[in-house]
DNA sequence: TCGGTCATGTAATGGGTTACATGATTGA
DNA sequence: TCAATCATGTAACCCATTACATGACCGA
């Protein structure tokens, strides 16, 4: 049920298609949610029958015409209620944490290698998230507006940092055992 | 498909029963992996008919039978090919996260109230780790048996302080916006 | 001419959740 | 007597992924 307020959440800052929100799903917000075009189409076609969105075509000449939608007020309610429930009880899938659970069963070197790689992809990462915050906020300051995204994206390098940490913590373990 | 992977590496650690994997789902894994026995079961058949697991039939006459699951030898080489794999980048979905980016919409102490929750709710958790780790790893150093539960529990509970931490951080913000 | 971007979708399959179902034993 | 634990599952539904499909424009 959260891909639907997802979708409500981010129409809410900005009316536009289902092509900007999966630019929105694989860029802006992708440290904390994401989601495939198929997925986003079915859910606008679902909360536009639910009344909670709907759209108006614009026509486009030199590139295909486009849906734009926005909420209505059924749909902002419908955001606002959600907003106003108690956290839940985050559910954790981490592949890798489950590969390493199992690495008993390979050599230490192969360990290492995969630690390695998974680390430097994160730094890539972090790297990306440094500049877009450099640019969003160069005060280290934000307007009240932008306090999600200021949030959001300082949980984003924070985590990305502990995996970057643990990483190196659990090279140095096989380390000692090669 | 990485449940399946999820349930083959529990089982090479030692063969057991639907019911024993659910509750490992749901307590020594649960850090990094979640799943209910609905989906287990269903897992174990699909398995099975793979030919990665067999079973056999415990008779027990004050409880139900049941089904003890172990690998065949394609199922320990299906693992072995899966852990040789390189690292895929994560795939988050944090609903907290999601609700925090729409702050905005509500009022400042609607905000903190949430945060100050969803703190309290990780502080019971990181205790509940901290004494599993005391437990299991009372001298801070696993054998190599084990290496994977030591690191595995070591990211579990540097991930929910950095929780913490960001929780603290966050209410600071809004409350100085109050 | 070839790949990338813009823009929309359908269909099939697979993974996850919720509701329903059974039935014995054990402890409060 | 009532709830919890042990132990298994089916069915319906919902959410997520992958493959397939179309077609124009733009820059290398």
């Amino acid at each position: 049920m959260a891909l639907r307020y997802a979708v409500l959440g981010l129409l809410s800052k900005a009316e536009m298609s289902g092509y900007d929100l999966t630019q929105r799903f694989t860029q802006e917000v992708s440290h904390f949610w994401n989601a495939h075009h198929t997925q986003i189409y079915r859910e606008l076609q679902k909360l536009e029958d639910e009344g909670l969105l709907h759209h108006q075509v614009v026509e486009q000449s030199d590139r295909p015409d486009k849906k734009i939608y926005s909420l209505t007020d059924a749909g902002l309610e419908a955001l606002l209620t959600w907003l106003s429930e108690s956290p839940k009880p985050p559910k954790m899938k981490n592949e890798s944490l489950l590969r390493v659970s199992l690495f008993h069963l390979i050599p230490p070197e192969r360990a290492i290698a995969f630690l390695e790689e998974s680390k430097r992809a994160h730094q890539e990462i972090i790297s990306l998230m440094n500049l877009w915050k450099q640019e969003h906020f160069p005060d280290d300051h934000p307007v009240p507006q932008e306090i999600g995204e200021y949030l959001t994206i300082e949980y984003g390098t924070r985590f990305v940092q502990t995996w970057i940490d643990w990483c190196e913590f659990a090279i140095g373990v096989f380390s000692k055992l090669r």
